[in-house]
Parts: C-alpha cells; structure tokens; sequence
DNA sequence: ATTGCTGCAAACTCTTTGCAAGTTC
DNA sequence: GAACTTGCAAAGAGTTTGCAGCAAT
C-alpha cells in the first residue's frame, strides 16, 4: 500500500490529477522493464483491469512531458518507455529485440567531465544517452 | 561522373544489383543529411525522377542490411537515415527535430578503452552511439 | 535465362485525436 | 462545479508486403 502511495504523490507533485490507471501504468513501469504502450495495455488485461490504448498514450505522453518517464526509441520502430532513471546506459542486441539497463557511474562521469571542459559549440547539454549495440553472450 | 562510379562500386561490393534508383539514393544519402524515406522521396520528384516510396524503403533497408548506411530512431517516430559513418555523435534538440552531427575522436577513445578495459559482463560491443539531448544555443 | 528490383496498391502497425460521459479536486 | 481524464472509435502517419512486369547480370 505504501507503494501506491509513493506512486500517488508522484502523480500529484507533477500536477497531474490522480486516478486508477495513472497509477496502475507507473506501477507496471515499475515492474516491467522498458514497456511498449502495448504491453502495458496487455498488463491490464493480464490484471483485469481496464483502460483504452488512447488513455495508455496519453498518460504516457504526460509522463514524459513531466519527466517522470522518458521514451526509448528502438530499432524495431516500437516506442518504448522506463521510469526516468538515474543515469544509465543501454544494451541493444544487434539480433533480436531485446533490450539491457548497464549501470556505469564511472563512464558517465568520464563522458560529463569531457564535455564539460570541452564544452559543444552552440550546444547545452541536457542529457546524455549512450547505447552499446552488440550481441549478448550469455543464456 | 566519377562520384557516380563510386556509388555504383559500393553498391556492387554489397553484392547488390545497381539500379539507377539505387544510385541516386545514395547520393541523396550523402548530401542531404539524415534524411527519412519521405525525404528521399521528396527529392527524387525535386530532380523529376521516379521511384515509389516502396523501392525506397526496400532500397534503405537493404542498405542497412548491408551496412551501408545505418538508421537513426529519432523521438518523433520517423527513421532517418545516413551513409554508416566514421564514428561520430549526435546533438538532438529538446525543442525541435533537430539533429546534428557531432565528432569527437578524443572523447570515442575514451568510452572505447574504458569499456575495452573495464568489460561489460555478458555482452560483446560491436557498436557505440552516443547523444546528446539539449539545446542549440546558435542562430 | 536467371535472379533480383521496381512500382503500385493494399494492408498493417503504431500513435494521435475528437468528443461525450465520467472523475477528481 | 470547474477542470481534467477516460474510453471508444475513427483517422493519420509511417512502414511493410505481395505480386506482375521489367531490368541487371
């Protein structure tokens, strides 16, 4: 229940009014790992709950709008989405679909404190997103 | 005309048939940046030349099966395409559907050492895309 | 001659939008 | 009760596919 509650106050501190299937989509951007607004319809179901792929859409663009998600372009043209991370990195396999979190605090660093004493001509930097692309080796 | 040639020697040494469709998009890929399919379209009725929107999907997607050319996902949902690079970045823009290359050799060094050094546990890296989210700070 | 490519149109997938009814604050 | 959100269905955008005719090797 403390769950759901951490789930409503971010709902409210992004200025968003609170109902059942924003919470049910963060829980599920919880517990899944980078969700298709597909799957996260097909959660419902799986959970008999209830909600319209246009409601699914829309809550994740007002997500993303609040910064509470972010969107993961893919190569399959699926747009997917996680809750918004600390800093991590991505592993995509050049085979399939499928899709890694890599953790690395120390490349991050490095690649922040490059751009920051180079600096980019004309260019801010807001966000830094790094993806390996390659093949898994284990299984 | 020799540039002509070299287009069409890439697209043989890609076990390719040279068709004049597929010659012109690679000279379109190589002199107008990043261009999506319908880009491609578009200029190839700019020089009053045919091809069906089909031809150039299949074309693109051979071209990348072939590593000739890579695809770019971007946020709106459209893919973009360009010749496969030496390696280079990317700066999209937060407000727009801007995107620009960004070369940094110095800085692909140290990613490609850090991760050659360091490893990733259960994943061979073939690739490295990086970009940079913000704002362009020119014009 | 064989194999591969093009053009076209239809089909598909993913995402967005309009609006009436229902909910939240 | 004002403002916002939902569900539904329809529309839209981008991409893929099947196939007959044509072109490249």
């Amino acid at each position: 229940m403390n769950e759901l509650n951490t789930y409503r106050e971010k709902i409210v501190n992004a200025g968003l009014k609170v109902t059942n299937q924003r919470v049910l989509i963060l829980s599920i951007l919880e517990h899944i790992s980078h969700p298709s607004a597909d799957d996260i319809l097909q959660e419902f179901r799986n959970r008999n709950r209830n909600v319209s792929i246009g409601t699914v859409y829309n809550t994740l663009e007002a997500f993303v709008e609040k910064r509470l998600i972010r969107k993961l372009e893919t190569e399959g043209g699926v747009v997917r989405y996680e809750l918004t991370p600390d800093s991590h990195f991505h592993l995509y396999s050049r085979e399939d679909e499928r899709v890694e979190d890599y953790f690395d605090d120390e490349l991050l660093a490095l690649i922040r404190d490059h751009i920051e004493s180079k600096g980019i001509k004309d260019f801010t930097v807001d966000e830094i997103r790094l993806q390996f692309i390659g093949s898994f080796t284990d299984k």
